[in-house]
DNA sequence: CGCAGACGCAACCTTTTGGTTGCATTTAGT
DNA sequence: ACTAAATGCAACCAAAAGGTTGCGTCTGCG
């Protein structure tokens, strides 16, 4: 399986909102958590964090463990060294390209 | 300036397009370049390939250097840098909520 | 000059997104 | 059994996003 850019994209999109970053972000230092306490100190209603974390789980960014009356919502880290991964490669395929065009520059 | 998380959501966002994620790909492994020709091989109207450049260059991951005729559309590493370091920093706060969390559980 | 190439601007349209409100459902606890 | 907490589902809305077409502008070149 090729990792071409469409297959990231999602993964980024998902984390190119504010409310949904935040979410992670608080995923990551706080540890999984129900939606309830992920309502508080988030601006929205508690409808619309949900939305945003089915939008996460939907990249595989985060996933839900469900037992009895609460969730919890946990981050899925492999997803953002994905993430991560294919933004080192963009970085070293332009690092490549200019090697390239010193070496063009240079053999005139 | 303290690095949090809603001032790098438009940097994903702006990467969290297939067709500005492609475009961000080609111009890493091309080379700077035009938007006709960025254009050439791409599944839209040059109009889009223009919106979608100044949307990548409002976040910062482009910047167009202009002279005379054509446009030169050239990455700017700088900001893929900076989502990638700030998903490192999500890693380890996961990393270390873990060990707080495995601390926890041993002490119990 | 006159033409063609490379863009920019603007209007317009459709779909998606982010958000809300209202109501139903499941479950822990008294 | 009743109540309150924690969610899910669905309808609905306004704004933003992605894309197109049409037209105007500047520039290099024969």
């Amino acid at each position: 399986m090729r990792s071409n850019a469409a297959a990231k994209a999602p993964i980024f999109a998902a984390l190119g909102d504010e409310t949904r970053l935040a979410l992670v972000a608080r995923l990551s230092s706080e540890g999984a958590q129900s939606i309830a306490r992920l309502t508080d100190g988030a601006q929205v209603t508690r409808q619309a964090v949900t939305k945003h974390l089915r939008v996460l789980e939907g990249a595989g960014l985060v996933r839900c463990l469900r037992q009895a009356r609460e969730s919890s919502w946990e981050l899925q880290p492999r997803k953002l060294d994905e993430a991560k991964r294919y933004l080192d490669r963009i970085g070293h395929e332009w690092d490549l390209a200019l090697e390239r065009l010193k070496a063009f520059v240079e053999k005139g």
